[in-house]
DNA sequence: CTGAAAGCGCTTACAG
DNA sequence: CTGAAAGCGCTTACAG
């Protein structure tokens, strides 16, 4: 590649010079900036990125810690995210985790050794506090799609809202029996779309069930096997409300493998509206969430904090949801 | 960040002292050695990763360039190259173009710039060729599922035999009316397909029928839109064959949307056994690629051809492929 | 075996 | 406005 030593020498100036020009930040004689531009034009001149940043210790790189980027949430998230960094000047690494917090660890360390600007982590959930004190370190960083208290800055959904406004749907379907297919409790999302279940239900004075509430769920295949448990319970159920449309899917398919119909003997409700949700027998009634709109939005967060002379204080920022009614719900 | 001087002055020796028990290549007086390793695990020194590339001019980064992460096939692909990198402390940028040759080129030169080791591409087409060029130049770099010639390194699948096989399936399971929905022709592995639909009907001795058969088709949306296209036409067709699932995904709604039963008056073979597949209704009977370990395959290649001291003679890897016969064909 | 020096490709005070 | 020097955090010939 070609260095700056070699511009200045064919420009018959000095790199400062060089580097001056090309900054823009401290004025160049015009006939000197001419002859500067040219050289840099005929030797096909691209300053190394990694040598400017190492002097203040930046990178103009961006780290993204998401679980596996083969859960469905994900690819459009990505997408918002990458779009978003290019458009400023950033690259970002993609890093998995698969929820280890070790992994999460030795990426953290990893990329910081590499001078990365910041963050964006879809992994935060409790036992995660030492991102907290990341944060306090004065390191950028932003949560996309959980979060860990108020202090870093984070993207989010309205999912008590979400997980309300679909339960509220089912039951106004007359649906009377609406189990919960539901993922972890401790991460903060699930309890909240588990509050608007109940809250929903409640609202309609229908008892909560504890049988027919199933916590812990992630994925297709968990999902599929928790349909299949509580169908061979033999319970009265008329509804599933699936907290992810992975667990949707499974669970689809499990009422289906049971002899079963969807929406008519049971109807089943998504949460994510991913791509695939429409192309799904039936096409998936839902929660959409703006996953590409997150991705934008967090990384947009993030290059501000990051290119901020002072830190702007943390805020969270709510994200409204959409039911996106199909056919799967009766 | 801790630096290798702070941990010199602490050890009571030279930088160049710490440098050297650390790389390990040059010995160091045993009571020394203690001595540095010690002062390291007091101020938790990690050494700087991009500065330690800038002399030699690697960044212990990969560059991963497709199309676009939305797209079903990749995220799996990706998950085996992440996974691979991180085994060599490599870290991986995630690049999306779109299909978009300048975007490609923004990236292939906005990576160099930052010393990026090397390329695992997915988007090699006709009117790429100038990532010949660069490979010529010594640049480190792998296709991925995409092909281009001889001369670089290349992971792919059978595809001629994947599309045979479903093919020869399809006719064997009594279907006579196999309609194509395929890529773009200018792509090798959809000109592959193509070639294998033709072989397997030549060989059956079932003419070809230029009416059934649809090109540059992308994704599901396309998908969708060609089935419905074939089925307005009423056409005789008893089963088609999407070149690829996202298709495959369309093709199923536009059969069902138009009133018609798969299996049972359409049959439908798909092409990459994506993870959405076996929850498909019906269950998708498809071609499997085997994409994780695509791209531990790449990365692997990759690697070495970085780490190698003689650069290897390029080569191109042809994984098999698989039929999963589910239920989408009679 | 070890230290001082030079260098990787830049940027940025410091002089002038 | 411009150049020479120092420095970012390392590594690696060069001496000893």
């Amino acid at each position: 590649m070609v260095t700056i030593k070699e511009v200045a020498k064919r420009a018959g100036v000095s790199a400062s010079t060089v580097s001056r020009t090309l900054s823009g930040k401290i004025p160049v004689n015009e006939e000197t900036r001419q002859k500067v531009l040219q050289a840099i034009n005929e030797l096909n001149y691209h300053p190394n990125i990694l040598a400017q940043g190492l002097k203040d210790g930046k990178s103009k790189t961006l780290g993204l810690i998401i679980p596996n980027v083969r859960n469905l949430v994900f690819p459009a998230a990505i997408r918002g995210i990458e779009d978003t960094a290019k458009k400023h000047g950033y690259t970002v690494v993609l890093c998995n985790t698969d929820e280890d917090i070790d992994t999460e660890k030795f990426y953290i360390d990893n990329l910081r050794r590499r001078l990365i600007d910041g963050f964006i982590l879809s992994t935060a959930r409790p036992g995660h506090e030492y991102l907290l004190d990341l944060k306090k370190e004065g390191f950028p960083m932003v949560f996309l799609n959980r979060q860990l208290g108020e202090d870093v800055d984070t993207v989010v959904v309205d999912n008590f809202k979400g997980a309300y406004d679909a339960t509220k749907y089912m039951i106004s379907r007359g649906l009377k029996n609406i189990a919960l297919i539901n993922g972890c409790m401790d991460i903060y999302l699930y309890r909240q779309r588990f509050d608007g279940y109940k809250k929903a239900l409640e609202e309609a004075s229908i008892p909560l069930k504890e049988e027919l509430i199933v916590h812990e769920v992630y994925g297709w295949e968990d999902g599929y096997q928790a349909m299949k448990n509580l169908l061979e319970k033999n319970l009265k159920i008329d509804g599933v409300f699936a907290t992810s449309d992975p667990k949707a899917v499974g669970a689809l398919r499990a009422i289906k493998d049971f002899g079963l119909k969807v929406p008519e003997d049971i109807s089943v409700m998504g949460f994510d509206n991913s791509d695939i949700a429409p192309f799904l027998e039936p096409p998936l009634t839902t929660v959409s969430q703006p996953f590409y709109d997150m991705g934008v939005k967090a990384c947009e967060r993030l290059v501000k904090i990051i290119e901020a002379k002072r830190k702007p204080k943390a805020k969270v920022e709510v994200l409204p949801v959409e039911l996106v009614v199909r056919k799967s719900v009766i």
